[in-house]
Formats: structure tokens, sequence, C-alpha cells
DNA sequence: TTGAAAGCGCTACCAT
DNA sequence: ATGGTAGCGCTTTCAA
């Protein structure tokens, strides 16, 4: 049997309040008395009981928020579904959710929506946003009010923000670099197409990319760098611009696509590309529109990085901290998961007791 | 707040006693009360809180048994460091692990093995074993003697086992066939390396890998099958005197390896093959032996089946069926993964509350 | 067959 | 500043 409070009180003289008070920073204790205290619980190896935290932790019924960029590709819906089962897994303690979507990507609407969510009286919050200033100010102003936020699939590095939990961008970058030398294609002539300049895990993902082809000894050529903006529209006329601009031996054979727009890329490639495999396109992502030309043969392979669990950790991971004051590592980095026609789809499942896995469409756990 | 069991007794007019008696059958009750009771407890949507249960099912303190080949090739240990994260996740909960690993594959030492860890008195065992009538005569007997089992890796189908928790094999091979026609090879010719005929992953692996490629319309020519006994000498002797024996332009230029000896195969390769990357070797599962020669090239990538994650989940899974009464699902099926030198690490964390994931070398969750 | 009550480990509140 | 106690939801034991 471990080591309870009730031990330690024992042990210590002391009443099991004073333990809790010393042990988790609440209310004053005398200084001689809190000492013995933490010596007993170290030297007793007292380690809390998670279900006694829990089950006690029923009473608060916790309150969290989640805000997340509401582009309807298919991606944040994973991420969506993920905080979900968390939340349907983690009701037994009474967690609930508070979802807030937003629309696009501009600055000041997302920190305007997480003002809103810090008026609300939440226990914590998720946050997926974009990296700029008006977010960064925000999200410092809730850690100033004592809210803790969990940055989730895109950091906001020094803003205070508890963790981040999201995937490795530049692992992401690497893979799809040592997946295109795989293909063996000859000759390699490479499009680049990112989402913006500003965005950090998009820049990382083609340093990656091009840092493992070096490596390799791959000699390839960039046909060219487009910028998208994250909009499937833009990302067609470009592309299909630059097809159609160069001379059909210098058209790419290959489109790296660092973030959003794979939809407009491979329409464009569909319709002035030479073949149905030329130029192949390399995006990331397992979305709707990603499996499509995955079908067609366009997109030999897509590189995920388990969008529903970075939903679901970041839910957990606050809820730990919550309510069992377990502090989230600096980052919790989900996998670099490679996806072809044939492990596309996953099996459905209840894990953590009871709750749907729900890895239907989406990238994964 | 959620309907407690508390509820249902007032509604009910009888005492929570009953009503446990009742929800979870224990003890007898009046037929009457007994259906008053279900029908109040389905009509205000009961359901059981897990921390209650948890924290009640201390005073039991569950000894788990696990059972597995002591196989020294580095996979085994993977399936039993997410069982041991398991345990320590779990042992706030009173949870125990009885791990019992047994050298080799001999059926009766397995057998064996089974029939002494039933008379340990455990709640629950886990098994990781060979499907062959010996074992499965011990586990009908252990079901008899009412302890519930989990078979993990390989299943035991129809012994009365409560689940199967590991990978779709059918869907690794189908993924190594994907793989293989990516690499977009010249003139395929392939060597197929298999454990023993008798297991059946192997065998699922070898159709799915033929069947993706005849669905893709690959011609390719399968040079030999070798049956290598899941022995690294015997693999390497087998792989080396095909090599020898062929003439240069009929060699295989691709071995494709079910099960294990992945290390005699790659060996031989090296020996007598043409060149660094000719023929490749495509085997399964992410062992030191595999990341060696995915170093020197000459395996391009290996499909993983998330060892940690199954023995994890077998004990997971056991352990909420013996405390909170839940089914687990039939199979219990880990995902296909693809690595590649890229994406080989990953990174550690701390999931499930604060219990180290341990995720090294393995290939998960 | 049923009820009452103790207790699992922890937190929170009320006295002192 | 500290102790005592009720209670979170469930299981289990002892009486009746």
């Amino acid at each position: 049997m471990a080591v309870t409070i009730k031990d330690i009180a024992q042990a210590a003289g002391v009443s099991r309040g004073t333990v809790d008070r010393v042990l988790n920073g609440r209310g004053k204790v005398r200084p001689q008395v809190a000492e013995k205290v933490r010596r007993l619980a170290s030297e007793m190896n007292y380690l809390p009981n998670r279900a006694g935290r829990e089950l006690a932790a029923i009473k608060r019924s916790l309150r969290i928020g989640f805000l997340l960029p509401g582009v309807d590709n298919g991606f944040f819906e994973d991420i969506l579904r993920g905080a979900q089962a968390a939340e349907r897994n983690l009701s037994d303690f009474g967690v609930s959710l508070l979802i807030r979507q937003v629309k696009g990507y501009d600055p000041e609407t997302h920190a305007e929506a997480l003002r809103e969510l810090g008026a609300e009286g939440l226990s914590g919050l998720c946050v997926t946003t974009v990296d700029v200033p008006e977010t960064r100010r925000a999200v410092e102003e809730l850690r100033e009010k004592g809210i803790p936020l969990i940055a989730t699939n895109t950091d906001l590095p020094e803003t205070g923000r508890l963790s981040y939990v999201g995937c490795d961008y530049l692992q992401t970058g690497r893979t799809a670099g040592g997946l295109f030398s795989l293909l063996g294609i000859q000759e390699p002539r490479v499009l680049i197409v990112t989402g913006s300049k500003e965005i950090e895990g998009h820049n990382l993902r083609i340093q990656g990319f091009r840092e493992v082809l070096r490596e390799k000894g791959v000699s390839f050529h960039e046909t060219g760098f487009l910028v998208c903006q994250d909009d499937d529209r833009l990302a067609y006329r470009l592309t299909k611009e630059h097809l159609l601009s160069l001379p059909a031996e210098e058209t790419p054979n290959c489109i790296f696509v660092a973030g959003a727009g794979v939809g407009g890329v491979c329409r464009a490639a569909e319709e002035w590309g030479l073949s149905t495999r030329n130029p192949l396109v390399l995006p990331f992502d397992d979305i709707p529109i990603t499996r499509e030309y995955m079908r067609k043969g366009r997109i030999p392979a897509t590189i995920c990085q388990e969008p529903f669990e970075q939903g679901y950790r970041s839910v957990k991971l606050l809820f730990d901290y919550l309510v069992g004051g377990l502090r989230p590592p600096e980052h919790y980095i989900t996998r670099t998961v490679i996806k072809l026609l044939e492990n596309l789809e996953e099996h459905h499942h209840f894990p953590e007791g009871a709750e749907e896995r729900g890895e239907g469409t989406h990238a994964d756990p």
C-alpha cells in the first residue's frame, strides 16, 4: 500500500489539512512544520494518489476553453475531435469544454476571441492560433490574469504559455525529404509552395526538406518558390502560372507544399501538368482533398502530425495540471506519421476507458 | 452534475447497496426491485463514475500477469516497456504486474508458463505467445478458471480470450506493398523470406504485399520463397545460398522479410548482393538491427506496429474491465506506422498524467 | 433480500 | 496557523 497524506500527517503529528496546505501551497503553515512535512513526504516517497484527487475534483467542475481557427479544410476538425474526446473522457471528473472557432487567421479577431474567452471565468485555455504580436499580447494578458494556457499545434514561445503541444515541424520537413529521396525521381525539379513566409512551421518544413536532400547528396533544382497565403484559389493560380511559364522540359516534376492550398496546387497540376504523376505533389496532413489526390496517384504519400492527439493531449495536460498539479513538459511533440493509401484507414476503438478514439478522417491520435 | 448511484437509490426508494447489486450483478435482489432499478438507471442515463470506482478499487489491489517470449531482438522489450508504463500509470489504483518471459517459442514451454501463471491467483492475464494447439488449450483452461485474458500482438482466436490487442497484419503487408511500389524499382525481382508458414501474421503480410502489387498493376517476379524459422543464422544461410544460386541478372533487387531474421538477410545481402542498395531489404518493425541497416541504406523504410502501445493498452484494457466492468473491443488494432531514418526518433514525454511514455526505441503510442 | 455504514485519498470549509 | 470533518461516487462488509 502506497504512502498517503494520512500517513504523513500521522508521522508529522499534524492534521491532513496541514499536510495538504504544505504540499499544495494553500494557506499559511508554520515554517518548521512545513519543513518537517516536506522532509517526511520526500523520505516516505509520498506521491499524491490520482484517484483521490480526481474524485475530490468533481466538486469543482472545471471549464476549459479551446480556441481554434475555423478554416474549413478538415484539419482543425481533427484537433477539435481530439479535444472533445478528452472532454467526454474527463466528464467523469467534472470537465467541460467551451469551444470557440474563429473564421480565418485575422490577428485582431483571434486576439479579440482570446480576450473574450479570458472573461469567461475559465480554469484554463487551449489555443490554436497564429503567432503574431496581437495574439502574443492577448496571451500574456491571460497569463497575468492567472489563466494557464496551452499552445496547441502552433507554439507561442515566450508568452508564458504552459506548454506547446504539436509536431516537430523540422522533422516533418525532413521526413518529406527522406520520402522524396526514396521516390528516385530522375533529375528532380522541385517547386516549393508555402503558405506564408511568416509562419515558422512552414519555414521549418522547407528547411528540413532541403537539409535532408543536401545531406543525402540528392542534387535537385528548385524551379520556383510561391507564397499562397494558405489559400486554395491563390495556390491554383500561382501554380498554374508557374507551370505555364516554363518550357515543358524545365517544368517541376515535384511540388512541395509546406502549408495549406494543396487542393489548388493539385488542380493546377492536373490541368497543366505533364501526366497523372508529373508533377507529383508532396503535401502535409491528412485532409479530404489530400485523400482524393492520393487516390488519383498525384500524391504518393502525406506526412501527418496527429492532430487528434494534439487536441486530446492539450486538454488532458491542462486537466492534469489543474487537478493534479502536474506541470506538463515544455514541449509535447506528436509523431511524424507517413501515410500512404494503404495505411490511411485506421481502426476505431475505445481508449482511455470508454471513449471513442474518433480516428475516422483525421490523422491520428 | 451527473447522475450517481445515490440518485438512483433515492428514486427507486432503495439503498445504494441494492443499486450496486443490481447494476453489477452481485448478490440476490428481488426481481421487481431489480427491474425498477435497471429501468431508472437507464432512464436517468446513469453512467458509473470512473473516479469513484477507481478509488474504491484501491482496496483490492489487482495483480495482472504478462507472458511474453524472451526472444532477444528488441521487439518484445517494447511491448514490455508499454506494459510497465501502464503499471506505473495505474499503480495509484493498486495495480501490479507479474511479468514472465519465456525463452524462445516452444509450444510446451509456453503452455507450461501459462499454467504456472494461472496458479498465481492473478486477476487477469496478458499473453503474447504463439497460436498453437498447446497454448490454445492452456488459454481455454484459464478461461474456465474464470481468469480474463488478453491476447497481445498475436491473436488466439476462439479460445475465449477477452480481446486481441495488436496490429492488422494484412494492412502492414499492404503498406509494405504500397511503399515498394513507390520505390519505382525497374524490373522488380522479389525474394520473400518468412519466419514460418504456420504463423498467420507472416502469411497475411505476404498476402497483403502481393495483393497491393497486383492491384496496382506492378508486374514483378518472385525469385524465391524462404522459410527461416525466425532465425537469424538460418536466414543468413538461406539468403546467401539463394543469392549465389542465381545468375547476377536474375538476382532479386528486393528482399521482403515478413518475420524475424532481418539481420541475417541483411548480412547476406551485404556480402553477396550487387551493391549497397541492391538488393534492398523491406522488413517490419523497429529494432536495433533494422536501424543499423537503415543507416547503411540497405533498408529504405520499415513498417511498424506500435509494440509499446500494444503492451500499454493490453494492461489498461484489462484494468478497465476488471475495475470498471468495461468490456474491451474484440480487436484493438494498433496503427501501421512507416518509419524512415528521418522520423525514427520520437520525442519523450509524460502521458497519462505523470508517467514516462518511454518511447525511446519503440514504435509508439 | 435489503439497509446502513465504513472507507478508498484528497480537498475544502468551518472552527478554533 | 492548525485541526476536525464532511463529502466526492463507489464497493464491501456487517447486520438485520
